[in-house]
RNA sequence: GUGGACGUAGCUCAGCUGGUAGAGCCCCGGGUUGUGAUCCCGGCCGUCGUGGGUUCGAGUCCCAUCGUCCACCCCA
């Protein structure tokens, strides 16, 4: 287990017996983005460097110290994306997608950041985007945020709670930053370490330390919500009502911020307490202004991100087991002459049900080792072929999960009692 | 990137103060000639993460390295 056949560290398969969970989530995903009439998009997994450096922001940890970047055989320095926003972006842009047009668009992938893989958190993991470009809100913005509390109930997850907050215009938020910074310079002594570094690069982070020690000076910073722009205040007011007009819960946190520089006015999380640190599920906002940084139709926008394997957590959690896709019949056919015409009858009997799943004992064995792998299968019945029944041109039909006599029937009829046998 | 814990068969784990590895599950075979899941009997599977070192001798001690987990950081 050690040599060459190491997987990548933070890069995980997903093994059949953890598929079932996957699948149900993204079914019930699709589902979800249908009932809203979103379309699915799909762009590659890698871009020019250049692209996340000018929409997720130069001094992000992200673009500062976790993106894969290589370059290619000619030279152009590219990387594998850390998250879809600005693929997506460049997407409309360059497909010429927002001629004044409107677009709800879903997607859902692989990201790549390095980071130090712990749980929740993995250098190769999976997002389900969604994004609405040319919507200026707060409609959209509400039902995105209600379309995911109905995510939550189709899947049976309840510990999730939602943080909304707005971080203004580009304008106000500049402003805000510099009174903030203003602040902060009063009380630096007393800041820690992290914090005196963030007071340079993103001073809006202080205010989500985790530090006890810098709660007290937090607790006095100026709050973003103050210094909103009017058109800010009431773009949020009216989200806040819209909200409260759905019935979803919601908390106002004014000193949720987001780590990537593009997000203007609403932002939002949900988080868990289900998952130890790595606790955000799906987060996102608006990004008016980033289209047009990237030299697009000026356009607004709002999206968000969830966190596949996070949400596989928190279903493992809660007991989601997916039922398995068992056999309905499964063919015991011991002997060569019966095997080759087991494996014949078994195409014939897909071709007459093709809604049904048929099993056949591949590998051979005895009797009684293809009656252990049917059991192990978790089949319903058996279709038993033997050179017995192969005299009398027969097939038996016996249950496997619960007590009833073994029935024989002619071969051309197989597929009509199979049929009648399973309607049971 | 920083700190801590851990790394023994496919899986879950045992192995006291150093003397060249065990159990359960899984898988395979058998318990009379063609019938599973129970029960009984038997069998397969490990360079004890890897590489050095200490020692007469290391799974057990030391160092390094890789990996996993947890926290910081960051975020989905």
């Amino acid at each position: 287990m050690t040599s060459g056949v190491q997987p990548i560290r933070g890069m995980n398969d997903v093994l059949p017996a953890d598929i079932g969970l996957w699948q149900h989530l993204e079914a019930t995903l699709r589902e979800l983005v249908a009932m809203y009439g979103y379309d699915e998009i799909r762009v590659p997994v890698v871009e020019h460097t250049e692209l996340f450096k000018r929409s997720i922001g130069e001094y992000t940890d992200i673009v500062e110290k976790e993106m894969y970047t290589f370059s290619d055989q000619g030279g152009d320095s590219l990387t594998l994306r850390p998250e879809a926003t600005a693929g997506i972006a460049r997407a409309a842009i360059s497909n010429g997608l927002l001629r004044g047009q409107k677009h709800k668009l879903w997607c859902i992938g692989p990201m790549f950041r390095h980071e130090r893989p712990q749980k929740g958190r993995y250098r190769q993991f999976h997002q389900f985007d969604v994004e609405a470009l040319g919507y200026e809100g707060p409609d959209v913005d509400a039902e995105m945020i209600v379309m995911i509390g109905r995510l939550w109930r189709m899947l049976g997850v309840t510990r999730v709670r939602l943080q909304v907050n707005s971080l203004g215009t580009p304008a106000s938020r500049a402003a805000y930053r510099e009174e903030l910074v203003r602040y902060f310079r009063g009380h630096e002594a007393a800041l820690d370490a992290d914090s005196r570094r963030r007071l340079g690069g993103n001073p809006l982070r202080i205010l989500d330390s985790k530090n006890p020690d810098m709660q007290a000076i937090v607790a006095g910073a100026p709050l973003i919500l103050d210094h909103l722009d009017p058109e800010s205040r009431a773009h949020f007011a009216a989200l806040k009502s819209a909200l409260r007009a759905t019935g979803i819960d919601y908390t106002v946190n004014p000193r949720l911020v987001r780590g990537l520089d593009y997000y203007s006015r609403t932002v939002f999380e949900w988080t868990t307490d289900a998952l130890g640190a790595q606790d955000a599920v799906c987060s996102g906002g608006r990004y008016d202004g980033l289209i047009a940084q990237l030299g697009g139709e000026s356009t607004p926008a709002i999206g968000f991100a969830m966190g596949i394997e996070r949400v596989v957590e928190l279903l493992r959690g809660a007991g989601v087991v997916p039922v398995a896709r068992a056999p309905d019949v499964y063919i015991v056919a011991p002997g060569e002459r019966a095997a080759a015409a087991g494996l014949a009858l078994a195409e014939r009997l897909r071709e007459a049900l093709p809604q049904r799943r048929i099993a056949f004992g591949l590998g051979g064995g005895n009797f009684k080792a293809q009656f252990r792998r049917a059991d192990r299968s978790g089949a319903r019945l058996a279709l038993v072929l033997g050179d017995s029944e192969m005299d009398r041109g027969v097939v038996a039909i016996k249950h496997l999960r619960r007590d009833a006599e073994q029935i024989e029937c002619p071969v051309a009829e197989a597929h009509a009692r199979l049929a009648a046998v399973l309607e049971e």
